[in-house]
RNA sequence: GGCGCGUUCGUCUAGUGGCCUAGGACAUCACGUUCUCAACGUGAAUAUCAGGGGUUCGAAUCCCCUACGCGCUACCA
């Protein structure tokens, strides 16, 4: 049984990112009639956003990325809320415990900072110096009863070669003696990351494929030794590149677009989005750029990722979402631009008449995303300068004298004004739009009608 | 600093020892169409396959070194 898992924490809004996980678990597990989950991991309650998972979800319903079990659904292995497991992660930290596979620890912050300092003078892997890893049972005892504060921290064996696998780079090795003593149970009760979710979660909720960010590959050692410490059987791992900025830094909102949300506002289908994600690290077969999910689904695997972090091309993104939309039915192109435009009378107006549809005809191929619509339909007020209110006149004054308002007529108009004013035509689109260019004049003046295209050159 | 991963046109990529004098797509430029802008069609330019050593009759493809980029180096995920 395939299960593949997102398990994003709610200390944010969703990020692109976690789209592009999300889908090619989603993808994997629909590819195998398996099962794609969602485990929330609100461990970290300092950085806690309130909304956050909210959001997640409706980002997920909003690509269409469902999901067969979560907190909002349920399922077999509830609870999915990583802060209502607590109980399980102290039996299992318990257990290891005993099994000598961790230790207590009483270090306070200042002795670990004053550690850390010393190395970084030497040059040397700042660490935890294993202070505690050889305390007797008794001192344990001592220490506990005086109630000092601790955590439980891996005990990562000794000059030992860990070699982990990466389905996607092959196998790697790790200097035992260079991996942390990682904390896995923080003072506050709450566990981290590695045991929780990479581990303890993971092995519970039967993850099958556990498709995550390359920024995890460095502690993968860390669950490798933890997996073993249990006697668990352990996930395929793959872990993906991460999306960066055009200076190859990680994806960051201060040069990309991180949120979720930026791309719904700016107007993007979901569906472009999602054909963007999937050919950044994987190739169609036949070279295609543009591929239904359906055939994503069937023909991609998750050992076909490359490894290499891809630039967030915004251009390119762009291009297929404008694809996208020349591609749609009138009908649905509409209904989506409603979508779009609930909160704008005025351009829904224009949706809900009656030359909708020769408009969205003439629009279709002149927006790349839903957000520039409006300028194409809605004319701004633009300053004109002397010669262009001559021309506005001229204009005026022989589209009024048309009789059988059609195209052809308004064109040899169009024609006319040109040649006598010796203008470009971008000039007349100027004078009726306020934009230098837009929907093709004859056409859109006929469906405008006569009466509102004089009223508008007045 | 240490450890790990990566490196083919500006960008996303094809390529797994001979079909590669490296293919496609976006972007760019030109031409066609034309009432503007797009769309569409045709064409052009752009990569000594990061650099250097090997292995081989033959390497973008295998090995080694170097450089560079990125990630990790928290009681964050």
């Amino acid at each position: 049984m395939v299960r593949t898992r997102i398990a994003p924490s709610p200390t944010g809004y969703p990020h692109i990112g976690t789209i592009y996980q999300a889908l090619f678990d989603w993808a994997f597990a629909k590819k195998n009639n398996g099962i794609f989950f969602v485990r929330i991991e609100d461990t970290d309650r300092a950085r806690l956003v309130e909304d956050a998972e909210e959001k997640i979800f409706a980002a997920l319903d909003w690509f269409g990325l469902g999901e067969g079990e979560s907190p909002r659904k349920g399922g077999p292995y509830e609870p999915y809320r990583q802060s209502e497991r607590l109980e399980i992660y102290q039996k299992y930290a318990k257990e290891l415990l005993e099994k000598g596979g961790a230790y207590y620890c009483f270090c306070s912050k200042e002795r670990l900072e004053e550690v850390h300092s010393a190395q970084e003078k030497e040059h040397k892997a700042t660490m935890y110096d294993k202070h505690c890893r050889n305390l007797s049972k008794d001192e344990v005892q001592q220490k506990l009863k005086e109630g000092i504060g601790y955590v439980i921290r891996l005990k990562i064996p000794e000059n030992t070669d860990i070699v982990v696998k990466d389905e996607i780079r092959g196998e790697i090795h790790f200097d035992s003696n260079l991996i942390e003593d990682t904390v896995l149970m923080k003072s506050d009760g709450y566990p981290t990351y590695h045991l929780a979710s990479a581990v303890v979660d993971d092995h519970l909720m039967q993850t099958s494929h556990l498709v995550r960010g390359e920024e995890w590959l460095s502690s993968l050692p860390k669950h490798w030794v933890l997996y073993d410490y249990f006697g668990w059987e352990k996930p395929l791992f793959f872990h993906t590149p991460v999306l960066r900025n055009p200076d190859k830094s990680k994806l960051s909102k201060r040069q990309g677009h991180t949120n979720v949300s930026w791309y719904q506002e700016e107007g993007f289908l979901p569906e472009a989005i999602l054909n963007y994600l999937a050919q950044l690290s994987w190739s169609h077969p036949e070279g295609k750029d543009i591929f239904s999910l359906d055939e994503f689904i069937s023909l991609m695997d998750l050992k076909d990722i490359k490894p290499v972090g891809p630039i967030f091309d915004i251009v390119k993104l762009s291009w297929l979402n404008g694809q996208y939309i020349q591609a749609m039915e009138l009908k649905a192109l509409s209904e989506k631009l409603k979508a779009f435009y609930h909160a704008d009378s005025e351009v829904l107006k224009i949706l809900e008449s009656k030359q909708n549809n020769a408009l969205l005809e003439l629009a279709k191929t002149r927006m790349k995303t839903l957000k520039e619509f409006k300028e194409l339909v809605i004319p701004i007020k633009a300053e004109l300068s002397p010669e262009e209110k001559e021309v506005a006149n001229v204009f005026r004054q022989k589209l009024e004298a048309i009789t059988d308002w059609n195209k052809d007529a308004i064109l040899n108009v169009v024609r006319e004004v040109i040649k006598e004013k010796k203008i470009k035509g971008s000039m007349l689109y100027k004078v009726t739009t306020g934009y230098e260019h837009g929907l093709p004049l004859p056409e859109s003046l006929e469906i405008l009608g006569k009466e509102a295209i004089l009223e508008r050159l007045q």
